[in-house]
DNA sequence: ACTTAAAATGGTTACGTATTCATTTTTTTA
DNA sequence: TAAAAAAATGAATACGTAACCATTTTAAGT
């Protein structure tokens, strides 16, 4: 492979007067510039961005640990992450983490030498914040934070859990439930706290109110609704922590042969953009703003890594968006 | 940062020794390997991967160009191919490309010492092809190939247009229409003959039948099917020549008021794993095999790039999958 | 024309690792 | 116990670039 070097030689400069030519340019006569950028073209050279890399101490690779794209909510941000990097200038290396790869997947992130790290993938009591903060690398956690509050954007996760079950409420159903997450995870545990303080505020013992939490999985979802249809008092309307979940819970019911919202209504948290699909219309809950959780955290990681922010901890305003899976309660 | 020097110095051994403690330590006498073990826990060292690839030659890094994830199929194809990648110890480099952002990622991509690269957005005349093959990375092309026909999986993409239309003739739509994308496209062009075929199977004049081609974007598809809605006799069934392309017809027609299959019957081509989605039980054509396009590629790839294949000219075969959005033609 | 400043270029080195080759140490064998 | 073989270690170098400092060339000012 040609290097630098050999484009030198052949344009009879110096290596670097070769590298000014490409960075500098301006520092280097016009006709010596003419006489290299020839040669370059004639020996068909390509700089070499990993030398490059290793003498500047950057590499333009920023890692994103997002999680599997068959929750929407991922699709979404990845794509506005992956948009928003390159558009920087810079590259993306992706990772979908799941319980099954994420320590393979630390492993490597760790190993690699990434100017920033954006991830989704963190617990609230998890040890890599501290192993990324040892490492050195600014990173930000988008949709999940840590319980060192520090580096994170999200959704007002516990506005949004009290927002859709009012939302449920309001509309006469009394016998509803909620499918969640694995409360190690601050998103599920704060939404999970805003449906029990909108039961709270109405007045209905958080006992009496069923609650499954699921690790998202598709057959775990599944099972789950099969409890859900054997419980004493059917519920009329499922609150699910995730738009992932409420779109399963929409094909469940739909593969069994029930009516959304007649049979059941369902109210998701995300705003995702399939929810929108008119197939779906899902009502949820999610950002108020326009922009998209992924390119907020994103956009503030960038600023992180220019210096001009320290510390990020952002949380976003939510609203409802009402569509077809919830009506008011048919008597 | 403290390098493998340092934890030579500290270690008391030479920096060779340090090396080999990592890459080769049955080369190393145990109590050695112990006493470097504990520099670099005491020292927190951590290799340092860029120097590493330049002198390697590799950097354990694939490029993927993918189209953008708003279309269902490079979710499933990203997922395969991201999740196989990292599986086997590589990083991916992730792009998402559009009409706008091509030729910037291409620049990256070019200058990116990349170990190979996987692509979807590849024309059928292109001069990349001819770019990549020069720049001398092994590269694989998946869902479109190059007029060169080489380095590619598709799959029967003529086969599927066939069965695609001929389901909807044998179900007695005589009124029916064409939506692709441009012929530039392999995939587009072969999708549409395979359409042209069934047609004059059917002994169908292909001058009587309305086709339109997109550029696949959310706003195209509505201009046309705006005009499909104009048409002198509106056609019953809508053949799409991806599954993008039929789960947007049938957001548009919902959005309308109309129903799916009894105002418009519509069937797609991929097989996307939304299609399956009880809310959208798209009828479409896809893959014979359970495997998935992208995953297939990202085998080969390898493949290749551990000289086990040198060239790859793949076209999988394809089938039926009926689901709810056809049905016969009710008189 | 002569000095001085500015512009242009080149030589050398650092980045941090793996690799090659040489040397030392240890073990095996006769 | 000496010689030979094997194991363990180290010194030096290459990878390809950018950056630093030194030097040469050109232009400007008097």
């Amino acid at each position: 492979m040609v290097s630098s070097k050999d484009v030198a030689k052949y344009a009879g400069v110096s290596q670097t007067t070769v590298s000014r030519v490409l960075n500098t340019p301006e520092l280097v006569k016009p006709k010596t510039v003419e006489k290299v950028m020839q040669a370059i073209e004639e020996l068909n050279y390509i700089p070499n961005d990993v030398a490059r890399s290793l003498v500047q101490k950057k590499t333009g690779i920023i890692t994103l640990i997002s999680g599997p794209l068959h929750n929407p909510f991922f699709v979404d941000t990845t794509t506005a992450i992956v948009n928003y990097v390159n558009a920087r200038g810079y590259k993306v290396n992706v990772y979908f983490g799941t319980e099954d790869n994420l320590d393979s997947i630390y492993n490597s992130v760790l190993e690699t030498r990434a100017d920033a790290i954006i991830l989704s993938s963190m617990l609230y009591e998890d040890d890599l914040f501290f192993k990324l903060e040892k490492r050195g690398i600014p990173f930000i956690m988008y949709n999940r934070k840590h319980q060192e509050n520090r580096y994170f954007v999200e959704i007002d996760n516990v506005e949004a859990g009290y927002i859709a079950t009012n939302h449920i409420l309001t509309l006469g159903h009394h016998d509803i439930c909620w499918i969640g997450g694995p409360h190690e995870i601050s998103t599920f545990y704060e939404r999970y706290n805003g449906f029990k303080n909108a039961l709270k505020d109405s007045g209905i013992g958080i006992n009496t109110v069923p609650a499954f939490f699921t690790n998202t999985k598709k057959d775990d979802i599944e099972r789950i609704f099969e409890e859900i249809l054997k419980l004493p008092t059917r519920p009329t309307a499922i609150c699910a922590a995730t738009d992932a979940i409420a779109i399963e819970i929409l094909n469940l019911c739909l593969e069994r042969g029930f009516h959304v919202p007649k049979d059941f209504n369902v109210i998701g948290i995300d705003n995702v953009e399939l929810s929108k699909h008119h197939s779906i219309a899902l009502t949820t809950v999610g950002l108020a703003s326009e922009k998209n959780l992924g390119f907020i955290a994103i956009e503030k990681l960038f600023e992180v890594m220019e210096k001009k922010s320290t510390c990020i901890q952002q949380t976003e305003s939510v609203k409802l968006f009402p569509r077809n899976t919830t009506c008011k309660k048919i008597n």
